[in-house]
DNA sequence: ACAGCCATGTAACTTGTTACATGATTTT
DNA sequence: AAAATCATGTAACAAGTTACATGGCTGT
C-alpha cells in the first residue's frame, strides 16, 4: 500500500542499494516486506524517474538515488494526511453490511468471530507492551506507539461491536430487487 | 480488497447480472464500485470456478449463479473475522514510523495534519448521523453503524495523535546504518 | 567442501481501478 | 432528433505478492 513512498522517503537519506532498502524499512516501520518487491518497485520508481541508479559502492552494492521529483513526491507523502477509514474500504464494514442485509447471512454470528478475533488480538499486543525487546531505545519507542495504535484501535472496535449487537436484532434483511428497470434495456443478443 | 467475495455473498441470494450486483453492492454498503470492475471481477470468477453464465433472463441480462464452490467460499467470507490492523499495512503508521525515524521529516507536522484532517472527517461525520436520509429504514441502520464506526475509530486515533505528540518530543531520529556488512559480499559486477 | 547468509534480479500472478467503446431503450 | 440511462464488455495499467534462479562470500 504504500511501499513506493516509503522507499523514496528512506532514500531521501542518501543513497542506498536494494537489500539496505528493505533492511531500513523493516527496522524502522516493524514491518516486513519480500526482497523481490522492493526491486521490482526500484524498477517502477526508476521507469517513473523518481529514482536513479547512480553506480557501484565499493562492495559492489547497486545503488539507487532520489531524483528532483523522487524528492518532492517522497517529501510531499510524509506531510499529507491519511484519509483513514474514509476512502480506502474496510473489508469488515463491507462484510459486515452484507450480513445485516442479506437473508442468507447470519450477522450475530458473524459479529461473535469478529468479537473473539479481536479480543486475542488485543490480549497478544498488551502482552507485547510488557515485554521488553532489545532493539534500540528509539525504535522500541516507534513500535510501542504502533502497538498503542492497535491496542486502543481494538477498544473502540469492541465497543462499536456491542454496539452492532444492540442494533442488529431490530435488523431485517432483504432480498434482491426484484423491480424491472424503469428505463433503459439491455441488448438482446438473438440477433 | 473485496469485491471479489462480495459479489459471491450477493449472488447467494440468486442469479444476478453485472450491473444489478453493481447496484445491490452499493445499495448495501453504501459503497461505490465502477461497474467495469464488476464485469472484469465476474470474469475472473468465471475462470476459478466459482460462478457459471447460466443465460439470460426475459429482458436479455446476461445472468450469472453461483457453483458449489463458489457458495462454499462466500459463506465462509462471510463467517470469517477480519485481522484489523494486524496484518494489513496500515499507512498511517507506516508514515509515522518513518517520520520519528527519518531526520529530514517532521513528525511534529505530521501529527497535526493527521489530526486536523481526521477532525474535519469527524465533524462530517456527525453532521451525517443528524442528516435524515430518505432511504429505506435497515439500509439506513446499516448507514448509521457505519458512521458510528468511523466516529468511533476517529475518537480514538485523536487520542492515539495526542499521545504520539507527548511522546515525539523524546524520539531521536537517525540516519542510514553505515556499518558495512559482516558476511556476505554483493556479486562485483567488473567482470 | 558445505551450509548458510548476503545480494540482485526475474517471472508469474492477483486484485483493484480507470477509461473507453458499443448498442439499446426511454425520456424530453 | 437529441440527451440521458441501462447494460455489457475490453484494454491497459498500477501495485502488491510470492516463488524461484543465480552467484558470491563467510564460517565451520
Amino acid at each position: 500500500m504504500s511501499i513506493r513512498q516509503s522507499l523514496l522517503a528512506i532514500l531521501s537519506e542518501g543513497a542506498c542499494y536494494g537489500n539496505q532498502l528493505r533492511l531500513e524499512y523493516e527496522k524502522r516501520t516493524g514491518g516486513s516486506v519480500n526482497v523481490g518487491q522492493v526491486y521490482s518497485t526500484l524498477d517502477r520508481l526508476e521507469r517513473d524517474g523518481l529514482v536513479t541508479k547512480t553506480g557501484i559502492d565499493s562492495l559492489g552494492h547497486v545503488l539507487y538515488e532520489l531524483t528532483g521529483a523522487g524528492g518532492v513526491e517522497g517529501t510531499a507523502w510524509l506531510a499529507e494526511a491519511v484519509g483513514r477509514s474514509g476512502e480506502s474500504r474496510d473489508e469488515f464494514l463491507t462484510k459486515l453490511a452484507l450480513a445485516l442485509t442479506l437473508p442468507a447471512a447470519d450477522a450475530a454470528s458473524l459479529i461473535a468471530v469478529q468479537r473473539a478475533s479481536t479480543t486475542a488480538a488485543l490480549t497478544g499486543w498488551r502482552a507485547e507492551l510488557e515485554g521488553g525487546s532489545q532493539v534500540e531505545p528509539r525504535i522500541q519507542l516507534v513500535r510501542r506507539l504502533i502497538v498503542d495504535s492497535r491496542i486502543r484501535a481494538a477498544q473502540a472496535e469492541l465497543d462499536w461491536l456491542d454496539e452492532c449487537e444492540r442494533v442488529a436484532v431490530i435488523a431485517v434483511p432483504f432480498g434482491l430487487d426484484s423491480e424491472p428497470p424503469r428505463r433503459g434495456r439491455p441488448i438482446r443478443h438473438a440477433e
